[in-house]
RNA sequence: GGAGAGAUACCCAAGUGGCCAAAGGGAUCAGACUGUAAAUCUGACGGCGUAUGUCUUCGAAGGUUCGAAUCCUUCUCUCUCCA
């Protein structure tokens, strides 16, 4: 075997009361396609781009909004354009005008998301579009393969995403087959520069947690995912979930809680010692008008800011923020316009980026839990 | 001047004797959104009340009826066509 696509430097790592490593700094670097090295710091959180567009951005914009790292969606995105043309195309990076890594989701999330459509067996699973309703079938080799030809530079594993509630044995069974699949995956050959990612199943219980990360941190990968976490559990026990499932993972391995979340399960999310997040929170909700601040979240549409002349966050360096009033970006969205979605994604993503700047900066000062304490009361006031 | 059509809640609009405080839109107000089937969805929307409820409404006034937004009479206003 040669050289690794991927390289993770633990710079820190504070410890909690017991002395478990947690709060960590770090740094990701990834051979990237065409020679072109990646360096990504950490925490980090990667904007969501399913059909290979961060809904409203320009790629420009999601890097001047601080993104280090986007992700794509391999279901999505096998649908339309195709794996296929996407890699005659140049793949994703260059197909979208992403300068950057790209992380690719299995499609595993959509086997759950979509699950009416679905039927799933230990060899893969079978869908109906949600497009067209003509019939797929995935299975680990394949979504390796659309991963493969999407060039994305953090392959995940197919796996499989009980729903919550779900019996013991539901959840085990998932996770069983999870591991089944990460080990079909592995053999799949892909482009030297792309790293793989394991993912964590196991629910809400503990001992299912344990044995999946035990088994998983077996295999060869260049790091580990939690997923299976925020599908409708209270943010309580998402958050202890993930502090739980955290130390399981390789201290010298990238950590990623997959699908995570409001800026203070962020938080949350780090002081467990998570180093990555993404989430469709910042984008989507950006669209439906809330916005979060360095004082907690604001419904942009509501009443009380029509005559507001003053900045949506006056913490926050963004052009929505700079800018333009509460009363015109409330004017925008109560009128539809796209330039609501557009400058309300970009607060955001400034937002929720800036947020994990703060935090990699409070971990190697050593004054994390100080800084956490003071976003909260912030964010409360 | 003649013939016809119409007036319903913030707006548009359904409703032609009881199941109507009145369909459906829109607007407005509020909420939700966690690996994006989401520029989506949910709720409220005459007054008061947490609510059973109760009070006031369908151009105006009067009438018929056990009961009227719905039927009758008069009036006011609007629109279309003909002169």
């Amino acid at each position: 075997m040669t050289t690794r696509p991927l390289k993770f430097t633990l710079e820190k790592a504070l410890p909690d009361a017991q002395g478990t490593p947690r709060a960590r700094a770090g740094r990701i670097e990834l051979q990237g396609s065409n020679g072109k090295p990646h360096e990504i710091l950490t925490p980090v959180f990667m904007p969501v781009g399913t059909v290979g567009s961060v809904k409203a951005m320009t790629t420009e914009e999601v890097r001047g909004a601080g993104a280090q790292i986007i992700l794509g969606n391999t279901y999505h995105l096998y649908l339309r354009p195709g794996h296929d043309r996407v890699e005659r195309l140049g793949e994703l990076q260059k197909f979208m005008n992403w300068n950057g890594p790209i992380l690719t989701d299995s499609g595993g999330f959509q086997v759950f998301s979509l699950a009416a459509l679905n039927k799933i067996d230990d060899q893969g699973v079978t869908f109906q579009s949600h497009i067209d309703g003509s019939s797929h079938r995935f299975t680990p080799e394949l979504s390796m393969d659309i991963q493969k030809k999407l060039g994305s530079d953090i392959v995940m594993a197919f796996d499989q995403c009980p729903p919550y509630p779900a019996k013991p044995e539901e959840v085990q069974a998932a996770m069983q087959r999870t591991l089944r699949w990460a080990e079909r995956g592995l053999d799949f050959p892909l482009k030297a520069h792309q790293a793989r990612f394991g993912i964590i199943q196991g629910g809400l219980y503990q001992e299912l947690r344990v044995q999946a990360a035990r088994e998983m941190t077996r295999l060869p990968f260049d790091g580990f995912a939690i997923g299976g976490l925020s599908i409708g559990e209270t943010p309580e026990l998402m958050q202890k979930m993930a502090y739980f499932t955290a130390p399981l993972l390789p201290l010298n391995q990238p950590r990623y809680l997959m699908g995570v979340g409001r800026p203070e399960d962020l938080v949350e999310g780090v002081r467990a010692g998570i180093d990555m997040f993404d989430c469709v929170m910042p984008t989507r909700n950006a669209r439906n008008g809330q916005l979060f601040t360095s004082r907690g979240k604001v419904n942009i549409k509501n009443a009380k800011y029509a005559d507001d002349p003053g900045p949506l966050d006056p913490e926050c360096p963004c052009d929505a923020c700079t800018k333009y009033s509460r009363a015109y970006l409330r004017h925008l969205f109560i009128c539809g316009e796209v330039l609501s979605a557009r400058l309300n994604t970009l607060h955001n993503l400034t937002f929720y980026l800036g947020l994990m700047s703060q935090m990699r900066n409070a971990i190697l000062e050593n004054r994390f839990d100080d800084w956490a304490n003071s976003f909260y009361i912030k964010s409360r006031a």
